[in-house]
DNA sequence: CTGAAAGCGCTTACAG
DNA sequence: CTGAAAGCGCTTACAG
């Protein structure tokens, strides 16, 4: 594979000239540039993007690291990244952090291979986080709070949202709610869960354990904390899922069961994906500003790439989306604020 | 921040027993070791990978190029590709294509900054691909043919997929039929339009240039396209669009305009997204093998990278799922192979 | 306008 | 077991 030096000597340059030519430097006379331009082709040479990072101590790229690259959830949120880091002439690319501490995100944290990261794997450890934030690295973490150096929070509030969508179905006269639970390492989840105890608590419920069941955000995980309940014959007036993805999967897991949610069973998600809307019943959930969530956190990297910190981590509000899974009928005899 | 240099001397050792140690090698005293250990912790040393791949020549990683990291439509195949790396050993970026020339996908191709590259992105240009497939950087492109050394083809019958789905909607007894086209540069996309025609031609049915409506693969596209025969009154009997996207934007269209999808006209579409499955009417469509196509993508790159290069390209096939959007009366009344 | 040289942060034969 | 040195492929002051 050819380098500059090849190029250089073929066109019986020095390197350095071959770099200016190259480059589009006018430092050089257009007959040597040309004669460099054609050394260049007829070695099909390709720059080595690698030892220019290193020189230039800089890669201009972003990292958005990602749980699982094939989520069906990040789609906004990718979205909005990317307006702002090409806004701005960065690359972006996009990693898993599968595998937690061997994952190729936990990789590209360590290893200084981006100029900025985004951050929304929970499964990243906040060890990893802490060690790699740094003045020429900043990270922004929307999955956790996390006060330190460089590293920037993007919060939605969890706690309301999961407080608005349980006092809805309270309204609903909905009394025996149950809570279908992401990982407990998730922040988002442990949010998500107070949240629901609170609605409760303010109404005079009692929280029992034997009302959470356990799950891991994931449609497979929802589907068998839904079969457990009825195996169990433990079954709720609704249930608060706390991501859409579960909550799908109790949908078909009732209707297995020949259980109609929406009617029999009220159910209400977290995140409002896609398919949300589409899944029959049309899910009511509690929607994130993904897209803002997205443009935010990449303008701050931004920022903090410039020298300008924000004061204090930033929050966003959620908004519930009432759709159909609560029941229609018992909808429009109540009052919703 | 501090590199190996600060750290052997923090240490008082040369730079190289500093990596030896550093790298876990047994040529260095569990002494120095520790001594060395001790230093990187203490400077927070954290290695340069980019130094490190530029020393090695290879950066142990395999670039994923899409023509839209947020598409609804990667999810099967990301899975697929991921299975395959992580198994390897070797980390996976995905990067997006879109900006063409000027895109992270155009200059990861360009710099060589990945081992092996898997392409899904139509908004490349074959010249960009053949100047980067080399020995060492293997491309396997999903989405065209493309004949040259270190570029290897898999294909899935998108004719054949688009001739199976018209030929169902001609024994339903759907006539007029159009086509609601995604980019022309698309091969995909004109493969599938082959297929489309070469089913009418069978049944003797002419082709009339006002049944070809123009998309672009976007759920907005298709949702023009329908709105388009609205309003000239240019209505089919039956659609058969290049991909699902477009296809749900035409039922968003039709539902609009009081059309029954499914009843008054018929739909088919192209990919089986996840959606599709859940839209109302749920779509009938042919199936590509996405995560399959992910798995072996990846594993060509390795079997390359190991010197081992398959003689010709590889062939998919594809399978036509059959939902409602078709109809349901219509079907039980004809006969289907 | 052009060239010789240093250096980015690593790894790895090679000597000792 | 440890160190001095070369080199990966670039860029960029600095001289001339």
């Amino acid at each position: 594979m050819a380098t500059i030096k090849d190029v250089a000597s073929l066109a019986g340059v020095a390197v350095s000239t071959a770099s200016y030519a190259l480059n589009g430097s006018n430092k050089v006379s257009e007959e040597t540039r040309k004669r460099v331009v054609d050394a260049a082709r007829k070695l099909n040479y390709r720059p080595n993007g690698i030892a220019r990072d290193l020189k230039l101590n800089r890669t201009n790229t972003i990292g958005l690291m990602l749980s699982d690259l094939s989520g069906p959830f990040y789609s906004e949120l990718i979205k909005g990244v990317q307006d702002v880091t090409v806004t701005h002439g960065y690359d972006l690319i996009a990693v898993s952090s599968i595998g937690g501490r061997g994952s190729t995100a936990a990789k590209f944290l360590r290893e200084k291979r981006v100029d900025g990261v985004i951050i929304l794997a929970h499964n990243i450890e906040n060890s990893i986080i802490l060690s790699a934030a740094r003045k020429d690295m900043p990270v922004v973490v929307l999955d956790r709070s996390l006060a330190a150096d460089h590293v920037i929070n993007i919060l939605v509030d969890n706690e309301g949202g999961a407080y608005k969508a349980v006092s809805y179905l309270l309204s609903l006269g909905y009394k025996k709610i149950f809570y279908i639970s992401g990982p407990k390492v998730s922040s988002d989840n442990m949010k998500r869960f107070h949240g629901y105890k609170k609605a409760l608590e303010e109404q005079g419920i009692e929280f029992l354990p034997n009302w959470l069941y356990q799950g891991d955000f994931t449609r497979t995980g929802g589907y068998y904390a839904a079969k457990s309940m009825i195996m169990q014959s433990n079954l709720p007036d609704a249930i608060f899922s706390a991501n859409d993805e579960m909550a799908i999967g109790v949908i078909d897991a009732f209707k297995e069961a020949g259980i109609r949610v929406g009617e029999d069973i009220g159910l209400v998600g977290f995140d409002d994906i896609q398919l949300a809307e589409y899944v029959s019943p049309p899910l009511t959930t509690v929607r994130q500003p993904m897209r803002e969530m997205g443009t935010l956190a990449a303008q701050q990297i931004f920022h903090s790439i410039n020298g300008i910190f924000p004061k204090e981590c930033i929050f966003l509000d959620t908004q519930l989306i009432i759709r159909e899974s609560c029941g229609w009928r018992k909808r429009k005899l109540s009052q919703i604020k």
